[in-house]
DNA sequence: ATAAATGCAAAAGATTTGCCGCGGC
DNA sequence: GCCGCGGCAAATCTTTTGCATTTAT
């Protein structure tokens, strides 16, 4: 379960379980098939009668994002949303340029995909495709320091 | 060439050229290999003693993209990005999470990309994975209404 | 001539930061 | 007691907007 994922987590880096990381967990597991801004978890913990500051939220999310826990997105609308993590199944996003509608789309080869897209109608325009990871030269790095550390 | 590409759009969708437009476009075409964001084109025209607001930097670069000259991109650092849209080559990016690095990588297969950019000595964390286009509703409503218009 | 585009400054949003006080360990 | 953490308000930064003036066609 996340919770206990997180608390684990957080004892081992020497940060500490709190109410409020809990409840901003919980609203990304309450829905798991919406892509939340940082104002919106506010809001509906706002409206939950949790009072989470606003400072809080956004330091608490970002703390997610850094273990993992969620998944930073953009929609291109001048901010930043999030999703839970599942760290098995990758999926991606198609963004309708008209109505602006979000659809998930699952991992596939690029070929597959644009083929199976156009069979069900959809028109694409455009790909922004990014990956995040650790570069070679950094890489090399890393390595050498690994024993040191931890 | 770009200009003369733009020249024809604006005429085709009357609006005007612009020295300012021009401008904007040439500061894409003098950095190919930079991801400028509007901040950065307007200190770059700025510096160049080529007085362009920035309201107009920021209403121009939003038409460049509109229009398909320019694609947008977000790199996670709160602010947008754009580079000149080459309609032919599609590619990628790759950010390093330790030094920030953008690495360009050209479109193939997922699961080829994944095996080079590993032989390559890239480890990556997460995709982040965006189509954009229109629909299948979108797409159905449109085409009843092409007749009409234009 | 006239509608569109620019410039300027103000406004709007999202996100970050400084600082103080609280509470777990 | 120390240090991480949360709350609050102020600050910051990017992007947008209103309005008067200029300019392309």
């Amino acid at each position: 379960m996340y919770l206990d994922a997180l608390k684990k987590t957080l004892k081992d880096k020497k940060y500490r379980m709190t109410p409020q990381r809990e409840l901003v967990l919980k609203v990304f597991m309450d829905n798991e098939d919406e892509h939340l801004g940082a104002e919106d978890v506010y809001r509906i913990l706002f409206s939950n009668k949790h009072s989470v500051s606003k400072a809080t939220v956004y330091r608490t999310i970002e703390l997610l994002v850094e273990f993992g826990f969620l998944r930073k997105l953009d929609f291109g609308e001048g901010i930043y949303r999030y999703e839970l993590a599942k760290k098995n199944k990758q999926h991606h996003h198609f963004i309708c340029k008209n109505c602006g509608k979000i659809y998930e789309i699952e991992e596939k080869h690029l070929k597959t995909l644009k083929r199976e897209l156009k069979n069900q109608g959809f028109v694409f325009e455009n790909f922004d495709f990014k990956i995040y990871g650790i570069c070679p030269n950094c890489n090399k790095k890393t390595k050498k320091r690994k024993e040191k550390k931890k």
